[in-house]
DNA sequence: ATAATAGTGTCTCTTAGACACTATAAC
DNA sequence: GTTATAGTGTCTAAGAGACACTATTAT
């Protein structure tokens, strides 16, 4: 027996299903100066930094957590992103990328809330974040991720491995930490790859786990195509800058001649130089944008 | 004032927020090979495919859709993805991937439905699709998606780039397709992708969007790191088969010396061969477990 | 023998990494 | 001149692609 789409429709009930609120959570990255060098000749020390608000209200009120909201449904999850991020920082443009769902049981206290996380990348001109009130403080963190353990175990016909990290966010004299394992498990020949918060103080909800996951996407990213790093830059910059953004984010050197053959077709000189410090003035370069879209 | 977090939390009533429903939709490839060669010399013809459902009800009734289901509040997004797949094929172990979200408004005519789509690879070894009944019938259809159309203009501070993709499934005489648009949108050094469904024959939702979408992505992780393509195939195979399953996905040949030097530290040989066809036998490989996952 | 696939050896060209070197501004 | 950064040239080793070649089986 067919049933008519019409009446099918007409008749179902889509509040008899168990439904989930559903939020976006942004960890939002950007690399600045913290200040000045106090010898004029060095460039000045810059940090990757991720935005994190201080909630106002229940749950986890005065802990700090990442900015994001509740989806509408008269947009698309793409685009409460857009909006939470523009309310957040002010940036219209920006590298943003949906990065994974969590979604464990009891991960919010409120209910059956899951978390789109998004990777936002934007540089530090475009941003004014919103001016902290009484209620809400926004305010850049100095990220670090460091492994502090490693095991792995073999068996027959699989085996584990199991990497625990732990985050440090610092701003001021705020230092906010987060200890999160990957869980590596491998068995006839199939792999499967778990996150557990083990630990966390300071931050909110999962979302060290979540900041965890993020910032581990964003090397694994320009560990393989580091396109999107110019998104943190602006739109001129110096190849030491550039090269600098890619030393912090993947937490190792490069020898400049090599870093400056590899990223050469990806940007353009421009007539301007930057002058000031008491060393040879740096050129100026834009990306080339044909070589980016292609 | 602070409020306290008990109080709080007892007063929050969630169901006063406006809610969606929360989707998984999975994009199951397999790799077949289709029927015996004619010639007994030659190598059968195998295809990537992607198993769909006829829906025995409203919306979309006798269409084809995606398989997949509604997620519940005691488990994750991802353990829903696990389940919708055991229940299909059966397949306990398989590469399990979210690819992205889709949640534009309309795409469902029940309401605000948002899916998780997920890229799901099995070795047609473990399968066992669920029986056709009367209601819902599932069939595996070969994948073809060809770019019909390149369309790119440069402005001042920008341009975009049109590709425009067919996507046929193909099933004994059932022949479905999609067209599916990739927009490529740059203005002042920030890009965006978005994609559009711009036309669909026999396949339900938008789901023609959904395939093309994770069949791109399926090619991208190919291209750059080809260890899921292991996932595909049973747990012994020979050179040959490993290289017809990249050629399948990537669409080109590769040199046969060349890509068995590419793999040849992420396989092992086994003591077994592969006789029958009128040809030297090929030896029988299996993964490399350690050179996988480190 | 033949046809088809299985598998090896080697050449070239590109690229990543290492490193020695030159250049230039502020003090 | 000194110092710190900016930028160039070149050597080497590893890898990707091309291709010529040998090996083995059912008919």
């Amino acid at each position: 027996m067919k049933i008519k789409e019409q009446e099918y429709l007409e008749n179902y009930d889509i509040t008899k299903y168990e439904r989930p609120s559903i939020a976006t959570d942004m960890v939002v990255f950007t690399i600045v100066e913290d200040k000045e060098e106090s010898n004029y000749r060095k460039l000045s020390d810059k940090h990757l930094k991720v935005l994190m608000i201080q909630r106002g209200q229940p749950p986890f009120q005065n802990m700090w957590a990442l900015p994001g909201g509740f989806c509408k449904s008269t947009e698309t999850v793409y685009e409460a992103a857009k909006r939470e991020l523009k309310e957040e920082t002010n940036a219209d443009r920006a590298h943003l990328e949906l990065c994974g769902v969590f979604s464990d049981q009891g991960r919010d206290p409120r209910g059956w809330i899951i978390s789109q996380a998004f990777m936002a990348l934007i540089n530090n001109e475009v941003v004014r974040v919103r001016a902290g009130g009484d209620a809400w403080e926004a305010k850049w963190f100095r990220v670090s991720l460091k492994k502090i353990q490693e095991t792995s175990e073999k068996g027959e016909n699989g085996g584990s491995c199991i990497n625990t990290y732990r985050l440090e966010l610092n701003c001021d004299e705020i230092c906010l930490w987060a200890v999160v394992s990957e869980e590596l498990l491998y068995e006839d020949y199939h792999a499967s790859v778990e996150y557990k918060l083990i630990d966390s103080e300071g931050i909110g909800f999962d979302h060290g786990k979540i900041i965890t996951y993020v910032l581990k996407k964003l090397r694994d990213k320009v560990e393989e195509d580091g396109k999107i790093v110019f998104d943190l830059l602006p739109e001129v910059f110096t190849l030491s800058d550039l090269q600098k953004a890619f030393e912090i984010i993947l937490d190792k050197p490069f020898l400049s001649p090599n870093f400056r053959r590899k990223i050469s077709k990806y940007v353009i000189e421009t007539e301007h130089t930057l002058t000031g410090g008491g060393h040879r003035p740096a050129k100026l370069f834009r990306r080339n944008v044909e070589e980016f879209y292609r």
